[in-house]
DNA sequence: AAATTTTAGTTGTTCAGTTAACTAATCATA
DNA sequence: TATGATTAGTTAACTGAACAACTAAAATTT
């Protein structure tokens, strides 16, 4: 793919913002997965967003996660089919309320989370070199505001 | 999906910033997208995203758009696939070089021009409505370091 | 209590991104 | 000029996003 990313060369052509946030993602997710990968970890960017909340906090529903990664209900089903076919994760049934799912860690996932965090977190430092924190807290507040006008 | 837009959650999990501007350019992307059915045209984002650059500049090869786009070759090869089929544009051979092909936009696709671009303008006002000038430049600056920082 | 509505999750289809392997044409070079 | 490397584009497999339609189990209403 190409990444050059000098997005000044949209002189005459002002109507992709959009597509340049959306690459700038697709950049730092892409990324993420390659460091995965290259330290042998089979982990999707998109499984370690779910992840990183059970990791929090283990035992959530489906619909619970759903929410924290706003991703739609399919995405997350098949998200955590992936996941417990590689036995990262396995889904149990809700005490209560039979239409629910319970989602818990496996142990083999447990073991792989420092190393994980590890290289989430040296991908994103990576990503940021010469932002400052104020820098970044505005370009969060702004992905804000975008999304919430679009709502 | 889930589009609520409070990125505060994360007070204790930081490694999300790829998954926050991921998720806000699809968003993005998704209700350009959405407009554009809603007024009856089914081109995707990602298609117009290709056909900006052809409406700035019609006979371009695969490869330049694959630059212009940032996106790789598979990638544009299946949306000018999509494309074609649905009769928005043309391919033909390169006269010198056997190798390329050259993206013609047929009339059907130059008759809705200006109403597709009509649709991305608002919708991209609407998206950085309360957001001035100077903070989309600064946005998009920052988003040039992050792809830079990434290369 | 029965009927209706809402909620949790799944399935199917279409589209696009990522990676790898591939074909065919051109370019470089020895 | 013949060989090897590069370039343009395609194909295939896997993953996830968007949207719609669906099942089954609550929750609500009447």
């Amino acid at each position: 793919m190409n990444r050059q990313a000098d997005f000044s060369k949209n002189k005459k052509i002002a109507h992709l913002l959009g597509h340049y946030i959306n690459d700038t993602g697709r950049n730092m997710v892409r990324t993420l997965q390659q460091n995965f990968r290259k330290a042998g970890y089979g982990v999707t960017a998109e499984q370690w967003f779910v992840l990183v909340w059970l990791f929090d906090k283990d035992g959530r529903t489906q619909q619970e996660l759903c929410d924290l990664t706003y991703k739609d209900k399919p995405s997350i089903t098949r998200i955590l089919n992936n996941l417990e076919k590689t036995k990262l994760i396995i889904r149990t049934e809700h005490p209560a309320d039979g239409r629910s799912k319970i989602i818990y860690l496996t142990e083999k996932c447990k073991e792989i989370e420092r190393p994980l965090l590890e290289i989430a977190d040296q991908t994103q430092l990576a990503a940021i070199k010469g932002l400052s924190k104020m820098e970044i807290a505005e370009c969060k507040r702004m992905l804000g505001i975008i999304t919430n006008n679009l709502l």
